[in-house]
DNA sequence: CACATTACCGCACCGAGTGTCAAATTACGA
DNA sequence: TCGTAATTTGACACTCGGTGCGGTAATGTG
């Protein structure tokens, strides 16, 4: 079968995510050694390196499957304008049971809050702004580096983060109501109630 | 007068600056050390860290310049619309003089293209955008940290940035033009071409 | 029981960044 | 001119994240 010869695995990413996001719970993230994360864990520290590239990557868990579901979410709304399409695709990629969305803000409000996690945040976002970009272009019938498909990406990253940021900032607003009324106010230029 | 007791400084910010930026476009920003910078400049080790808090700031030079124009730009633009005067400030406060523009395109290379610095960004930037945010707000009524404002900070940094990705990749489009034209989009909610 | 396979571990090493403390270099006042 | 305060420098030791390497432990298979 799949797998089966040599050594088993002693541990996974999920178990080291645990115990690291629990200590980062605790005592803070700058706070927490590499080498506390390992030994709550029980195994080497050089093995902890070999499930995550990085202290910063373990913050951020399963990325890839974000990716996924913005990509689904995205292509869903393939009958309505690009800018309607786009607000879709963001709010319902980031809808989540309410069971999680206790783990989500802890997660948010970690990286939101920590320097360290806020640069690598990044290098993490630059792969979403790509999927975003890349799925302008091939709406508007250009080139994903062009300068129009590429502005979309960054706008909507951006209304992404603000939302989030004021999420986890405030007790009683919800996340998809942040985020929807983000990218209305962004889809109408910000005219809205444009100025004083 | 003012500054006149001790030991005098043995170099400058400037001095730095320059000689770590000519190591960085000779063998790249990850492949020169610290210590090889402080070894060209002729200074210990421990005083770059006196000038610099850290390697990657080096990369970045006097960003508080920067910041203090923004905030000037921005405030030209107060008789006009709000979008109309945010791409005013942004676009005012991009423009240099011919004979800067090739340091300034080296420095955004550098930047742009090493993830280390793109990282680093996040955290320059965030004073950026609350630049954008609090002009925002101010002239909306609101607190800065309201979802519009900070949406309104996110997105002029996000068109600000496809704009000098766009321009550091390619030769003969000019940085005015892009940023222009990247506001421009953004205040038509991307209405302009809108979609296919 | 050998053997290939897979994962683990420890160790040595590098580079960024910090705390500390003594030494260097200046201005100024007695 | 000599001492003293002020300011900067520089060397050293240390922490922490991250990597390369070489050996070892635990599995399945012939």
């Amino acid at each position: 079968m799949a797998s089966s010869a040599g050594r088993p695995p002693s541990t996974t990413r999920e178990e080291i995510e645990r115990v690291a996001l629990a200590l980062f719970a605790e005592r803070g993230f700058e706070a927490t050694t590499v080498d506390d994360i390992a030994a709550a864990v029980g195994v080497g520290r050089r093995t902890l390196f070999r499930y995550f590239e990085s202290k910063n990557d373990i913050a951020w868990g399963d990325f890839d499957w974000v990716m996924g579901r913005l990509r689904e979410a995205l292509a869903e709304g393939d009958g309505r304008p690009l800018m309607e399409a786009l607000r879709h695709g963001v709010v319902e990629s980031n809808r989540y049971p309410p069971d999680q969305e206790d783990g989500l803000r802890t997660r948010m409000t970690l990286i939101t809050g920590t320097a360290a996690l806020q640069a690598h945040s990044a290098l993490r976002y630059a792969e979403w702004r790509a999927v975003v970009a890349e799925w302008a272009a091939a709406r508007r019938g250009e080139a994903p580096d062009d300068l129009t498909p590429r502005v979309i990406g960054y706008a909507a990253l951006g209304s992404a983060m603000a939302s989030f940021e004021r999420w986890v900032a405030s007790e009683d607003e919800d996340l998809i109501g942040l985020l929807d009324a983000a990218f209305v106010a962004l889809a109408s230029g910000f005219a809205g109630a444009a100025d004083r």
